[in-house]
RNA sequence: GGGUGCUUAGCUCAGCUGGUAGAGCGUCGCCCUUACAAGGCGAAGGUCGCAGGUUCGAGACCUGCAGCACCCACCA
């Protein structure tokens, strides 16, 4: 192995080798596992979410396949309708061409062929993260399979009465000219004005003043209204108001859904425009008259000097008039929630259209059930909350999309408005008895694409065919996601699986927190702050970084603080970390918590973490290099204790996956690892190894363990860290007797309880404390560590010497003893640094070695601990409800740790007096 | 207006059904000791947001308050 590890030189290599043997497809015979991917944007690329993403399911998947499951990881892209559609038209409009320039076919077509070139990217991308996902079940939401599971689920939800056409106000993005679902929008607050504008009455005697936020839309008006408890429009109901700048005559009336204390009392109706009046017209049977194209422009129902004003443009001069003509009463400030498009970050208006839609509430009921009732678990527990938050109080999604990129909606008009749903135009015609004569013409429109999300976890198995595959792993185990498309996706596919299925299309969710940056802002482009997670991986310049953040800005003018704020940062750029280290990183940031922040400095850290293992394996490999002949092997204390400490931490790391708690996996793992097998183990080892005293049974013995317990480590390590395990095994493997092979297949380690030795864990502890102690005073007075010291020893017991000389030679090696000599009952030790293990006291002689205030200062120190601990135990103790209600052995345990403060008081109360005496 | 989280060492976070406050990074000493300087050894650092309550015992449970974050919602 070479010295350094070096991880751009394995990754590649590694993950080749698995996917040229089909080491990623379902193989083992066990128990179905099925995790399906959430689909990624085909054309876009990786970044810090769907990397952390990957990597936990990758480890799900990768354990589970280890342990014998059939496991599926089921890839695939989504055709992103909307994104996708924006991405192309803007590469047209760099060359000063328009979608309607091409034409709806040859758009698609350029759209396709812009997924046929960028389409590989984010797959590739996976493949350095190690992903083991099944690529030759790879699936595109708009491939022909899924179109053909995307009409049918139209088709049948149709038939159901599921989904109906209708005329009503959605929320229309005029730059996309398009209608978006209410989770499209995003509402933020603003701030804006509240016009107060005088309405005259027809007569000519009098006004009420109006106040809105949108006084453009007031061409659009039908009416006025107030409270009718209001008194200060009491006898005005059914009066006529001269609606100024059109002149039109509109009621004023008197209804209850006004709110007498906001502005004036007095509210506008424009049902054509605002989702409230809408609902009001409705109710009180009012006409609507709608004001606006589809790119938020004034329509001929507008007085001629406004018509083809834009909307923004329209309200200024709509208000000016105003105050021109007097009507103008005041302007206040005013704070708002403006409704954007969350794509195109366009104002949405409330607009009258033809749209699909999905009624939603007989969908909705069962997959409530289905999460009450348990069949649909999420983890952490609690976002179940929020969805049924949201599924208690949802409205009819609207599915309908003016774009082209997309399933067109299989539906077909006839010349007297007839609609018929079906396959095809034939289909539809034979069924319908239309004759060839009549002309029928398919929706233009396309579906949104969560309607396709929504039927991925059976789509990509085959439905609506019944396939082996669907029958094998629907319903899939889990499902892995962000909290911010629970409703999106989360929510829609559970309605959809129910309806379509019959059941449910996962067991679990496991909802992980977002990645955000080390200050916790949100990663974005315009912020400046976006890692690319392969950046990590491979490195990267910092100039190129700079390069990479600053091109391809929605503002341009950012680019210079980006830029400063990326130099001040990564003032050498990113190093190379590797994909274990990475992925690493993003286990042991899997925690409850709904922001995780994002801090290169702990990926280093792993890193070393991945370099300590590669090491340790060095020497492993190192120490079992030379032949020794086959014979009996004997197991030393150390020996037992590591092969210990391994099962209680295959234990640990296990429950972490079965839990989804990836933090504490990684942290347990992470633990033995450095402190238990490297820090200690190995060293141990050495002392056996390396002494002349050794037995060859002994050295058997040792060197079966290290091996073993590498091995054994390897595997545990392997879902988190797929490529570093895989290198090391394929040399480690053999030797513990595993015949070739991939680590992947290999069976995941189970913990044996009998291996859990807690005697053989209290004597190392002991072994342990006494080397610490040791290391304590040496490092205290600057001992160099070539420098063997010889110890008195007071006080031991049989089981002190028992256990001291059992592990000598360790405990001389590892605390730089030179000689023990043990002291008999009364007799003292030479001036010297002490330390206090139970009642046995270490004595470390100070001839020429020990500064006396130094010690004095430590023993203080040490003092002061001690009785503050004991003062807290004490305490304890002398109350009587606590002796009386504390369990018996919570009382025991304390009591004895007085009688341990109190020892080692008097010991230090000793000591302290023979070191002053040296002054 | 409803809802959901969060507040623990300088920073980022663990802390399971209440029983001696932990880790990583950073900081400070001493060491190139043949697995590893991407390392070893040692050390410093916390009235667990605030105030009550339950309990023998609270970082954990209950109530209130403060601050922060997010989600949903039609107040013109």
């Amino acid at each position: 192995m070479d010295k350094t590890y070096s991880p751009r030189d394995i990754e590649e290599r590694v993950y080749r080798y698995w996917e040229e043997n089909g080491l990623f497809r379902p193989a083992a015979d066990g128990p179905p596992f099925c995790i399906v991917i959430p689909p990624p944007n085909v054309t876009g690329t990786l970044h810090m979410g769907h990397a952390f993403q990957d990597t936990i399911m990758d480890a799900l998947t990768r354990f589970h396949r280890m342990s014998g499951d059939r496991t599926l990881w089921q890839p695939g892209t989504d055709h992103a309708g909307i994104a996708t559609q924006m991405v192309v038209e803007r590469q047209l409009n760099a060359e000063s061409r328009t979608r309607h320039e091409l034409g709806r076919e040859r758009f698609n077509e350029r759209v396709w062929r812009w997924k046929e070139e960028s389409g590989g990217t984010i797959a590739r991308q996976m493949r350095r993260l190690g992903a083991s996902v099944d690529w030759s079940r790879d699936r595109f939401t708009m491939d022909p399979g899924m179109s053909r599971a995307v009409q049918e689920a139209f088709i049948r939800l149709h038939a159901d009465g599921l989904i109906y056409r209708g005329k009503r106000l959605v929320n229309w993005d005029p730059v996309l000219k398009t209608a978006v679902s209410d989770l499209e929008v995003q509402s933020e607050e603003e701030m804006g004005s509240l016009w107060h504008i005088r309405y005259p009455f027809a007569d000519g005697k009098g006004h009420v003043t109006v106040a809105t936020t949108r006084p453009e839309t007031m061409l659009g008006d039908v009416a006025v209204a107030f409270h009718p408890d209001d008194e200060r429009y009491s006898g005005l109901a059914g009066r006529k108001l001269a609606l100024p700048l059109t002149g039109r005559e509109i009621p004023l009336i008197a209804d209850g859904f006004v709110d007498p204390a906001f502005g004036t009392g007095c509210v506008k109706l424009t049902p054509a425009h605002d989702f409230n009046d809408y609902e009001a017209g409705q109710r009180l049977k009012l006409p609507l008259i709608n004001i606006l194209t589809a790119d938020a422009r004034l329509n001929d129902e507008a007085p001629t000097p406004y018509r083809g004003l834009d909307r923004f443009e329209a309200r200024r001069r709509i208000v000016s008039d105003l105050e021109a003509a007097g009507l103008l009463e005041k302007v206040e400030p005013h704070r708002l929630t403006i409704p954007r498009g969350d794509r195109s970050g366009a104002v949405v208006e409330p607009w009258l259209t033809d749209q699909w839609y999905v009624r939603i509430a007989p969908l909705a009921a069962p997959a409530i059930r289905a999460v009450e009732d348990g069949r649909i678990r999420f983890v952490p527990e609690n976002w179940d909350k929020t969805y049924f938050e949201w599924m208690r109080n949802i409205k009819d999604w609207c599915i309908s999309r003016q774009l082209w990129w997309g399933h067109r909606i299989p539906a077909w008009y006839g010349p007297d408005g007839s609609i018929h749903v079906g396959r095809s135009e034939a289909e539809v015609r034979a069924r319908d008895g239309i004759a060839a004569s009549v002309p029928l013409t398919q929706d233009e429109d396309v579906l949104d694409t969560w309607f396709s999300s929504a039927l991925w976890p059976f789509s990509t198995l085959g439905w609506p065919d019944e396939t082996q595959e669907l029958q094998t792993f629907y319903p899939t185990s889990v499902l892995v996601t962000g909290f911010d498309i629970i409703f999106f996706w989360v929510a829609r596919m559970i309605m959809m699986g129910l309806h379509c299925t019959g059941d449910v299309p996962f067991r679990e969710v496991y909802v992980h927190g977002l990645i955000r940056d080390q200050d916790g802002q949100k990663m974005s482009k315009s912020k400046g702050n976006v890692i690319d997670p392969l950046d990590i991986v491979d490195g990267i310049a910092l100039d190129d970084l700079v390069t990479k953040r600053t091109t391809g800005l929605m503002q341009p003018q950012l680019a210079p603080a980006i830029e400063r704020a990326t130099r001040k940062q990564y003032p050498e750029g990113i190093a190379a970390h590797g994909t274990d280290a990475l992925r690493f990183t993003f286990a042991s940031l899997a925690t409850l918590s709904r922001d995780l922040r994002f801090d290169l400095g702990r990926v280093g850290g792993y890193r070393n973490f991945c370099n300590k293992l590669w090491n340790a394996a060095r020497f492993v490999l190192m120490s079992t290099n030379s032949p020794l002949a086959h014979g009996p092997e004997e197991l030393s204390a150390y020996d037992r204790w590591i092969r210990s400490r391994l099962h209680a931490t295959i234990a640990a790391m296990r429950e972490g996956l079965v839990q989804y708690r990836f933090d504490l996996a990684a942290q347990a793992v992470y633990e033995f690892t450095w402190y238990e097998f490297c820090d200690w183990y190995l060293e141990f080892s050495k002392t056996i190894l390396q002494s002349a005293e050794s037995t060859d049974a002994e050295r058997r013995g040792t060197r079966r363990t290290l091996i073993e317990t590498l091995e054994i480590l390897l595997r545990l390590l392997h879902p988190l860290m797929p490529f570093i395990t895989e290198e090391i095994w394929q040399r480690i493997g053999p030797r513990a007797g595993k015949s070739a092979g991939s680590i992947m297949v290999q069976p995941y380690p189970e913990a044996e309880s009998a291996a859990v030795e807690p005697a053989i864990e209290s004597d190392a502890k002991w072994t342990m404390s006494v080397i610490l102690a040791m290391r304590g005073i040496r490092g205290e007075f600057d001992i160099a560590p070539s420098f063997q010291t010889p110890v008195y020893i007071e006080n031991a017991s049989d089981s002190d010497r028992r256990r001291f000389e059992s592990t000598a030679s360790a405990i001389s090696r590892l605390a730089g003893i030179s000689k023990v000599m043990w002291l008999p009952e009364g007799q003292k030790a030479p001036q010297s640094a002490t330390a206090s293990i139970g009642k046995m006291t270490i004595h470390v002689p100070m001839a020429g070695l020990i500064d006396v205030d130094a010690e004095l200062a430590r023993l203080g120190r040490r003092r002061s601990k001690v009785e503050q601990e004991l003062a807290r135990a004490s305490g304890k103790l002398g109350n009587e409800n606590f002796v009386r209600n504390a369990p018996a052995e919570v009382v025991a345990q304390e009591r004895e740790r007085v009688a341990g403060f109190k020892r080692e008081l008097a010991q230090l109360a000793e000591q302290h007096e023979r070191v002053a005496s040296l002054r």
